[in-house]
DNA sequence: ACAATTTCTTGTCATAGATCAATGCAGGGC
DNA sequence: GCCCTGCATTGATCTATGACAAGAAATTGT
């Protein structure tokens, strides 16, 4: 149940056995089904969860009804929302399993104890903030820059899998175009 | 010349005059004329600045010389390609002075021996990193799901003092739409 | 296996914003 | 004071993408 998440961890910082047995023995482990809300706007996240099993996502919604995905996460990814995670703060966006999920959650207190006790584990979780901003910076830049078929082209290769395990509504929602014209790049896209 | 600084990083964490003193010791203080190019697409980024006065932009390239800007910087922000400062690895964008700048620079090496000194301010720089990260989930959310108009008075609310400072291009830039159009928003704006 | 629901496709029409070109305007160097 | 050069504005088209509607296809629960 923990090796996945182990050999993730161990990629960024060396722990002692014992150290490893202690982070281990804080996580808690959830059995989630799909279609599940594990966050709603205006609540404060009070979770960090390590998907061992599943596929997320997390996305906003407007004034109108409109949504945009901010990420889809799958196995060996974390998931929350960090901002109000750590501030105590409400949230403005919505965290939703797609499919049953397996998931290994942190509180906020239980991080901090694993902040404070292995303190390597800091590191850990500012690569991963690092990482997820980079991407970020990416994003916006090609969501401004470039058409809606680079955008899908661009997705499909960072993210090859994605396509098979969630509707095509949420991808679209997640480049920013509406559903119907995603399918249509599709279309003129295996025309050729 | 540290008060600013000082002021900015105690109001994350607490630190002792020692600690603060070496904080201040390994600071370079760096003064750059305007329009200089501090980074550009390719190299290595080698700074992490804290802007004591000045303006900055960083901003994008894409292959056909169309320029999205990413951030502006004024007094008080921190400026740098995070994941190529901390990776050693090529940047893909630039980084340029809008105005005279005063800078206090960290290297990687300072910066790796700060935090190895002065424990503490992972923390500070950890959260500056988030409250980025959140920053640019809900602006990629408004560059998806708003008109330019919205787009263009929530930029005004946020960061009131820059239409003063910078040209009005460059903010067109930022908001991901054409000067002209910009233009044309404007004085839609103003005869209401 | 079937009905019910959800998702995907296809067509037509509408529009925000891009692009191009022309004009005006201001600041800096001489 | 005058000429450059770089910006901002304005107007006339053009285009990528959105919105809506209706049908086809796929998935789901029973």
């Amino acid at each position: 149940m923990f090796e996945q998440i182990n050999n993730h961890v161990t990629k960024c910082t060396n722990l002692s056995e014992d150290e490893l047995a202690y982070f281990n023995s804080i996580l808690e482990f959830k059995s989630v089904p799909k279609k599940t809300m594990l966050l709603h706007e205006g609540d404060i996240c009070n979770f960090e969860a390590y998907i061992n099993k599943g596929c997320i996502r997390n996305y906003y919604i407007d004034e109108n009804g409109f949504e945009v995905t901010l990420q889809f996460a799958i196995e060996d990814w974390w998931v929350s929302d960090i901002a109000s995670f750590h501030n105590h703060e409400p949230s403005n966006m919505f965290i939703e399993t797609l499919e049953d999920c397996e998931l290994l959650v942190l509180s906020p207190q239980t991080k901090e104890e694993l902040m404070a006790r292995v303190p390597k584990l800091e590191r850990v979780f500012r690569l991963m903030v690092q990482r997820n901003l980079a991407v970020l910076q990416s994003r916006l830049f090609k969501t401004i820059a470039t058409s809606a078929q680079e955008k899908y082209l661009d997705f499909l290769k960072r993210y090859p899998t994605i396509p098979q395990r969630v509707a095509q509504h949420y991808i679209a929602s997640y480049l920013g175009i509406s559903p119907e014209f995603l399918s249509k790049v599709r279309t003129k896209m295996s025309k050729k």
